[in-house]
DNA sequence: GCACTGACGCGGG
DNA sequence: TCCCGCGCCAGTG
């Protein structure tokens, strides 16, 4: 299925020090409504080690993939090393998207659809 | 084909 | 705002 391959490029893009949702890589790969996909690719490595998987977090912030890395808690580590601040809630580690969420742009939907349309994916 | 699952998200109360 | 229910859809057995 390409909204696998739409993921991954998408996923590479995200910037350095960003937070993006897995609602909003769903929606930049034109699949408003397959977010469960992106968990889905991103569990269990399937997309590679390159891909900075730590940086995507649910609608809430919640880091609700920490559990699949390697190490306990590798994702909260790799964020905090790019200067994303988590916090320790009840609920588990959390970032303040409004703080450091990406905010991507018109222009980066649009550069995405280009490269989907040029690889035929 | 069927049933169930999951790193999800939204709308209504 | 906070829950909760329901919709979603590709994989898997």
């Amino acid at each position: 299925m390409d909204i696998y391959k739409r993921i991954e490029i998408v996923c590479r893009n995200i910037p350095y020090g960003k937070a993006a949702t897995y609602g909003q890589i769903a929606l930049l790969c034109g699949k408003p409504r397959n977010a469960r996909q992106v968990g889905y690719a991103l569990s269990r490595g399937r997309l590679g080690e390159e891909i900075p998987a730590h940086r995507i977090v649910n609608a809430r912030g919640i880091l609700s993939g920490a559990a699949s890395f390697d190490v306990y808690d590798l994702q909260k580590r790799l964020l905090e090393a790019e200067g994303v601040e988590v916090r320790d809630t009840e609920d588990g580690w959390q970032v303040d998207l409004k703080k450091d969420g990406w905010n991507h742009t018109l222009e980066d939907a649009l550069r995405f659809r280009e490269i989907f349309e040029e690889k035929g994916i």
